[in-house]
DNA sequence: TTTCGTCTCCTACCGGGGTAGGAGGCGCCG
DNA sequence: CGGCGCCTCCTACCCCGGTAGGAGACGAAA
């Protein structure tokens, strides 16, 4: 039996939530709360297994929530319910160790799948959040080392020290070069990449 | 019914896979490939809902046959399947437009359930590697805009604008003010953030 | 009111950044 | 072999970037 709490400050979603709930066999709510105060005192007390977690409350909102719930009882499993799956709402729930988010326009059956994954372990997320969370991990990834070609390797060394910020009598020092070298490579790289300085030169070696 | 496509080089774990969702009433397995190439000519044949995607394989990778398969027909779900979650196996995977990523030593219930979501359009992650897509997106979000404290907003508008790259006249246009207004702007901000010059100055505006 | 901080702009100077053009040495390839 | 591309370095020049120091105007706070 799966031991759930409520948090939601709409009585109307709770009871929605909780018919729901009592509905399944395998799915037990054992309290509610409109605040993240009570749902902070409430947690504590009945030690659900799996808190279903509103964001905009009054009071103590849902992420402070989160993050006090948590640090009482790591183990518990944290499941964002909200209306708004912005990334203001979305990232803070998730660094306040939310284990999913789910959004309020899913069908019912989402969110009970939801609360048996949460509690298997797993981390339910709605498809169009999960989508987000996926473009944002892998443009991270995307934009590390952009090489850009059609250089030669001497010049790429040069960029990327112009990359780091160093001067040219760095950058000289560093190649055990001359400066007007270093000044040559330049030249050429801003003329290869069209950066119009030194300072989009450090911006295209970097990807942005 | 969910039509599916089994690409692995193993045979043995095809004809485990066979085995399991023959035993689905709602899955099909309609056909099955031991490498890249063969599974992007099955795929255009046999037009499959689902295509469950090894990554390592002799010839053509499954990296290249997703981008190709998806290239082909948009439409289609690729789950990929492997024993490698790493990041260089994962982003990939996910730059070429798989839907999903499972690991091999996930439960037989897991990797129906994945087909399932799949084919409706969900996105299923082993939750091991799911973490880590969660926490990489978290990450990023982390040291997205450090505003750097401490500066005037005035001072804050111009080294935005050194950020993007642009020359003090630039700058100086943009903001309708002096050249030598800019240049006192950009001292003190070389000073309050302790940059030696100008690229390492937009390096610090952008968080790096 | 005085004081403080910010924004604005100035002059003057200097050094580094960036351009133009040329040149020598090296290794690769036809 | 000759040619080509790359790396190296040079001179000479200009201008932008950056420093130093000062100054006037304004608004908020003491």
């Amino acid at each position: 039996m799966i031991r759930v709490l409520l948090v939601d400050d709409q009585h109307l979603i709770r009871a929605g939530l909780r018919m729901l709930c009592d509905a399944q066999p395998d799915i037990e709510v054992v309290g509610e709360a409109d605040n993240g105060r009570e749902a902070i005192a409430r947690a504590a007390r009945l030690r659900p297994d799996v808190v279903v977690m509103d964001l905009r409350m009054p009071g103590v909102d849902g992420i402070t929530a989160t993050s006090r719930i948590l640090a009482d009882r790591p183990g518990t499993r944290v499941l964002v319910l909200t209306t708004f799956g912005d990334d203001d709402h979305l990232y803070p729930a998730l660094t306040a160790g939310a284990c999913g988010f789910l959004l309020k326009d899913a069908p019912p059956t989402d969110l009970l799948d939801g609360i048996r994954r949460a509690a298997a372990g797993d981390s339910p997320f709605s498809q169009e959040v999960l989508r987000r969370l996926v473009q944002r991990a892998v443009h991270a990834r995307a934009e590390a080392p952009p090489p850009v070609d059609g250089l030669t390797t001497r010049e790429q060394e040069v960029l990327d020290l112009v990359a780091e910020g160093l001067s040219n009598a760095e950058i000289a020092e560093r190649l055990h070069i001359g400066v007007t070298t270093v000044k040559t490579h330049i030249t050429s790289l801003m003329s290869k990449t069209g950066s119009p300085n030194r300072v989009r030169l450090a911006l295209v070696a970097r990807g942005v």
